[in-house]
RNA sequence: GCGCUCGUAGCUCAAUUGGAUAGAGCAUCUGACUACGGAUCAGAAGGUUGGGGAUUCGAAUUCCUCCGAGCGCACCA
């Protein structure tokens, strides 16, 4: 039972004596932005007083006055404060016991809340078309799809990562056609892929004078050059998904003849239509064009047909870059024309990453490739920075400033922490000092702000991972592990864990709040995908 | 024109989903090492949350309305 708990129950009580019914889980108990505030605070009375129709401080008075009653674990004193907030002042005592938290339940253990209680959730992000090499945008995207399938994992979810692959269609028949031209010099189409990478693989292309032939082989040497850059960042996935396998299979007409047992599917001027409109779109969309070719749209459903109804996931996430969300409506609308609830489908729409340096205004076709960024400042770095904010939130890239200036990098920050901290493992090992066992350790000591505000952060780790998780939203793990680096730099320089100054009970309490420390870094960082160095 | 996503310090971003005096980093200025790693720490300065209305104990957050930005509105993928 945590201490939120152990609040939320003793208030639920108080207000039983005093004759509202209110339950446990209806209070919120939220840690203050200012620690003047207290420890911990409640609104209960302010939300209390609309639905009784009392004065919200006069409220909060008789439940002080009903709390004060009882002795309550690690709480030291009780306040009213602005217009009718309760705010709790904790012992002490309440930190040291986040610390055996921490350790006894470890890297494994801590901050694991089960959201997903085993649901199959199948995560698909990036599928780039295998046309030329990833750009930065599509790392922006792959970083958040990773963490967020690590994240989702920590929470009880069966995750499965996927890379859909656009290896069919026109965009095919233009890199053939592309390779070819360079092959035989003349020049590429309005139309065609201009990059410098298409010269390198005509110049390897031996077969016939096939735009599809040319076109395929093309996308196979792209789709290895993008997985090497993937497996750079560290994204691993599950499964690589071809388009071509859905249409070969027959899986599109399947789709289709779904769709038209439930009456949603016309013909109309030769070609097939979903009425979609009746499912939310703007408009009815094509699914069979005129010439009898399926639209992207009919194999986008066939696909997600597949994955729901053939491979069974309960749950799909698709991340998509915000420039492709004029998709989402007619996708949506598919889903649920094959009797799908369209509340198992989420769609993710990352804004898109500009630059702010002069390189976007070259010729088209010369934009940053991931490659070139994971070069210059490596793939922790590259990572961390794609996890810094939401994707809700369109962001900028100064490549000049990323580059240039470590500084402007926070990745070294948190890591230096973590090198911090093993360093000092190292320096234990040579002087011979010894981490005596936890139920050994004076954590009664542990009283300066410094280590407070450590164990502080730490206790809020579990709600950061369940709400960046519920929220999807892993940069509020950055935000932490940010903070919590912050915290143990401030805490490194003002207090020393070995020397002659400290006495060896502070000695071993501190090398336990240090442990705990590591290991609220550790778990942080492995959600994010960063490494945690030893040394750097 | 219609729709979607947005607009917060000079820059890059937060803000416990309606909570208390809107916070961090970078950049700028000032200060701190005979030390377990200074890739660190402390302080200063920086704001009419794009503008204006509405809702209520309370709004950056919800609702209108302007202004501005990005993206999308195919029998392309």
């Amino acid at each position: 039972m945590t201490i939120v708990d152990t609040l939320a129950r003793a208030i639920s009580e108080a207000f039983g004596e005093l004759g509202v019914k209110i339950a446990p889980e209806e209070i919120k108990l939220e840690r203050p932005a200012r620690l003047e505030h207290g420890d911990l605070s409640s609104n209960v009375a302010l939300v209390l007083s609309k639905r009784i129709g009392a004065a919200p401080r006069e409220l909060a008075a008789q439940l002080v006055a009903a709390l004060e009653g009882r002795t309550i674990v690690h709480v030291e004193g009780i306040e009213i404060a602005g217009p009718g907030f309760v705010n709790f002042r904790l012992a002490n005592s309440w930190l040291h016991d986040v610390l055996k938290q921490v350790v006894t339940e470890g890297e494994e253990g801590y901050a694991t809340p089960n959201l997903g209680g085993g649901e199959r959730v199948q995560v698909e992000f990036v599928s780039a078309n295998p046309t030329g090499p990833l750009h930065v945008g599509n790392g922006w995207l792959g970083s958040y799809g990773d963490a967020l399938s690590r994240l989702l994992r920590r929470c009880g979810w069966q995750v499965s990562t996927e890379y859909y692959v656009n290896d069919t269609g026109n965009q095919i028949r233009m890199l053939g056609e592309s390779v070819l031209a360079r092959r035989s010099g003349s020049e590429v189409p309005e139309q065609g892929y201009q990059g410098e990478y298409v010269t390198d693989l005509a110049v390897r292309y031996q077969g016939p004078e096939d735009v599809v032939t040319a076109g395929k082989f093309a996308a196979e040497e792209i789709l290895g050059v993008i997985r090497t850059t993937l497996d750079r960042l560290g994204i691993v996935y599950d499964e690589w998904y071809s388009q071509a396998s859905i249409e070969e299979s027959g899986r599109v007409d399947e789709a289709i003849a779904m769709m038209r047992d439930r009456r949603l599917v016309y013909e109309l001027d030769d070609a097939t239509w979903l009425r979609s409109t009746e499912l939310g779109d703007v408009r009815d969309r094509v699914l069979v064009k005129a010439n009898g070719d399926a639209t992207y749209l009919a194999g986008d459903i066939a696909y997600h047909r597949d994955k729901f109804l053939v491979r069974g996931f309960d749950r799909v996430i698709d991340v998509f870059g915000a420039d492709h969300h004029g998709q989402v409506a007619s996708l949506e609308a598919g889903v649920e024309a094959l009797g799908i609830d369209r509340t198992r489908l989420e769609v993710k729409l990352g804004q898109l990453v500009s630059l702010v340096s002069g390189r976007m205004s070259k010729r088209s076709g010369n934009y940053v490739r991931l490659d070139e960024l994971i070069d210059q400042i490596g793939p922790d770095a590259t990572r961390l920075m794609s996890l810094m904010s939401s994707i809700d939130q369109a962001s900028t890239l100064d490549l000049d400033a990323v580059t240039s200036k470590s500084m402007d990098n926070p990745v070294f920050y948190v890591q230096y922490a973590y090198a911090r901290i093993s360093s000092i493992g190292r320096v234990c090992e040579e002087r011979g000092v010894v981490r005596a066992p936890l139920a050994d350790a004076p954590l009664q000591l542990l009283v300066h702000p410094r280590e407070l505000d450590l164990l502080r952060t730490l206790y809020s780790l579990p709600d950061v991972v369940r709400e960046a998780a519920r929220e999807r939203a892993p940069f509020k793990v950055t935000n932490f592990v940010r903070a919590l680096a912050g915290e143990f730099h401030g805490f490194y320089h003002d207090h020393r864990v070995l020397g002659d100054e400290v006495s060896t009970a502070e000695t071993q309490a501190r090398l336990w709040l240090v442990e705990a420390t590591r290991i609220g870094l550790s778990i942080g960082l492995a959600l994010l995908g960063v490494s945690a160095p030893e040394s750097m």
